[in-house]
DNA sequence: TAACCCGAAAATGGATCCAAAGCTAGAACT
DNA sequence: AGTTCTAGCTTTGGATCCATTTTCGGGTTA
């Protein structure tokens, strides 16, 4: 895993954000789990860097709510609590259907019919991680019409840090109640190919809202009790 | 305004973050306005430190949406179009709501003493930058109680990004309209006193749509035309 | 005259080295 | 034996120096 050479001519873009790619990559995963600290020196190391670009690239994932810095303390992806995923989620409700309204008119058919081939690999898929990245890849391409700022980079980053619960959780709760979540997608690109914006909206907000409150009986996901 | 000084023994805190809070101040303050570039060696100077924690602080703030940093080109004060304003207001009236309901049960009597201390002196202000600093401490003391991240952090960057067009729509309309504003807080104080979590949100939720629809009229306060 | 190209100055990104703050383990004292 | 203080190590923060990229100005040419 280690990379000894010294940067091997790059690819042209700045050090920084290699590093915060693949931090991030390796965070999404899970790979780096929530609590757990990041060394810069580590880090630094593995690309054959100095520390500082990996300073760098731990302000730019600051940035997007995927590690926290403390002075003189280091860097940790950050523990979220039950009450601080519960907010995302009642943020989310809100600031979803908000980004899919500014989205929807701006999809095209190839988009919409990408929309419905991503919903039916969702269906014949069988393991979790294929899972979660079926359905962010789902809900991020309907967005995709919402290139203003910040709502499109927020909408990412409230999925980005919560990214590990919603693997705890259907890790825990199974695929028992999976067909919800399909009856649920169907509905909501049916109302997209309707390019009903209120429609889509509120089935929107109706599978956030029903997904925070299966997450909320299971506490047991989340670290201490609080 | 030159401190040669090389950090009198500094306030043992990090340095960084004394920058951080400077630049924050005169953001916040319109002593550096949108699109305005801001180079590492002035301020490092200016602080007699070398320009490393300077970059820190700018990573900082683009955390909070002050700063916006791109490769090999520097920092600038983001400029915001029109449709940008308009879509944080309307993430606005969706988050602050939520906000205040998690902060009104929590909100002691000497929190709503000092709303109302604080409406009173709003009333009696005449200038500008002095309405801004008040608006602006009255609500977010509303917040207060809301403790939860990324909910309380978000509610203040939304305000921090959106300052300097608050301040040039204020310059712009003029007083003419200021009791509506004195309206709309006398409710909302109200609400807050009876703690009634639906009303206050209602009113406070009408109270920034009035505002950004207002803000649409004047498309002159933002620069290109887009 | 206007457009284009090239070179120098300026500003940023990164590496190395040093200082300071935190954490840990061991010893001494109550 | 438990607690506390101290000494050392580890890790991060900051300064200085060098490399790279961008930008801006002057000069040339169509």
């Amino acid at each position: 895993m280690l990379k000894e050479e010294p940067a091997p001519a790059s690819g042209g873009e700045a050090a920084s954000e290699r590093v915060a790619k693949h931090l991030r990559a390796q965070i999404l995963s899970g790979a780096i789990g929530p609590g757990e600290r990041i060394r810069q020196e580590d880090i630094a190391e593995q690309f054959g860097l100095s520390r500082l670009p990996v300073r760098e690239a731990l302000r730019m994932l600051e940035t997007e709510g995927l590690t926290e810095l403390q002075a003189n303390k280091g860097a940790r992806v950050p523990h979220l609590s039950m009450s601080e995923v519960d907010v995302i989620y009642r943020m989310r409700e809100s600031l979803e259907p908000l980004a899919l309204g500014e989205s929807l008119p701006l999809l095209d058919t190839a988009d919409i019919e990408r929309l419905g081939s991503i919903q039916s690999r969702i269906e014949a898929n069988t393991d979790i991680q294929g899972f979660l990245d079926l359905d962010r890849e789902f809900h991020l391409l309907s967005y995709s019409g919402c290139t203003v700022e910040p709502l499109s980079s927020y909408v990412v980053r409230l999925w980005n840090t919560t990214q590990h619960y919603r693997r705890a959780f259907i890790a825990l709760s199974g695929p028992g109640r999976m067909w919800i979540v399909n009856a649920e997608h169907q509905l909501l690109l049916d109302a997209i190919v309707r390019r009903d914006v209120v429609d889509a909206g509120n089935i929107l907000r109706g599978h956030i809202r029903r997904t925070r409150i299966e997450l909320a009986q299971h506490p047991d996901i989340f670290g201490p009790g609080k």
